[in-house]
DNA sequence: AACATATAATATGTATACTTATTATATGCA
DNA sequence: TGCATATAATAAGTATACATATTATATGTT
């Protein structure tokens, strides 16, 4: 394995990278007084209306506790509500508000345009390698990590 | 512009791939009770041996509050030591301790390993053209975010 | 020297993210 | 049915991560 980079800086490059992705993301959210991660609830349930706070942190690959407490401050600002789950009274099931649906659809297309900001020159053959061997890193990783 | 995903995923695979990286280094970091982040901080020192928490933050992409709160932590554990600069009376040294030294080399061998689970079945020019992409992202999403 | 401005570190407050524990409710099985 | 076990959500505690403010010290200008 003679790969160019130093083992060690695989982990930088992601952490930097993605890093910067939630800045830039975060300055179009603030518009909206939401985060970054707030976003990323609201999206989800934008093609999963009504699931589980549990079956939503799955997902979201995030544990419960943080999930709840994002649904807590989105319900808080009226984006989205929790309904009680007629089948099991344990579980609550999270839908998005008109409002929050709102938010959403203005928010898709700031996320549009980063996109477009952050693949600006780079070739669409290497950008599809690029989401491949992403795929193949979150798979190696998640051999030995918990998750979904 | 048609790339093979769809514009709003971007977010989700650099977040879930960098999130099951920094999991499954925190498995091993936690043998040597530290967090992955941490040892970040203890890696940087390893190369730039008492520089100020001003320039190891900016060499971190992290805000000085975060790393000075880190070199607490550090400092209690004994791994790094502040020095009081004697140029800049406003400013502190950081130098790696012994212990601190001997935790770094420890977990460099076990970053080299994950380096390898996580690039196993990946073509070296895929891997490449991956690492060039990632630079590329990071660059053309670092133009209107603040950063050093 | 005196003063305005910049800078290094820290303090404060909010928001993830995860761990462990707790509570209420489900579910499987004797 | 009754009980052991599993599960959904929440609570409490620790550690980033960042914004804003504060304090002490530097630096530039007059």
């Amino acid at each position: 394995m003679s790969f160019a980079i130093d083992p060690h800086s695989l982990g930088y490059l992601l952490h930097h990278t993605t890093s910067v992705h939630r800045r830039v993301m975060a300055q179009h959210t603030k518009a909206f007084d939401i985060t970054p991660e707030q976003y990323g609830v609201l999206l989800q349930l934008r093609t999963a209306e009504g699931i589980s706070q549990k079956r939503l942190s799955e997902k979201m690959h995030k544990d419960q506790a943080t999930v709840g407490k994002m649904i807590d401050k989105l319900e808080a600002k009226a984006l989205v509500q929790r309904e009680a789950d007629p089948a099991d009274r344990r579980a609550f099931l999270v839908h998005l508000t008109d409002t929050g649906s709102q938010v959403v659809d203005g928010l898709m297309q700031d996320s549009t345009q980063v996109h477009e900001q952050a693949v600006a020159g780079i070739a669409p053959e290497e950008f599809d390698i690029f989401i491949k061997v992403m795929q193949q890193l979150y798979n190696n990783l998640s051999q030995d990590a918990l998750h979904d």
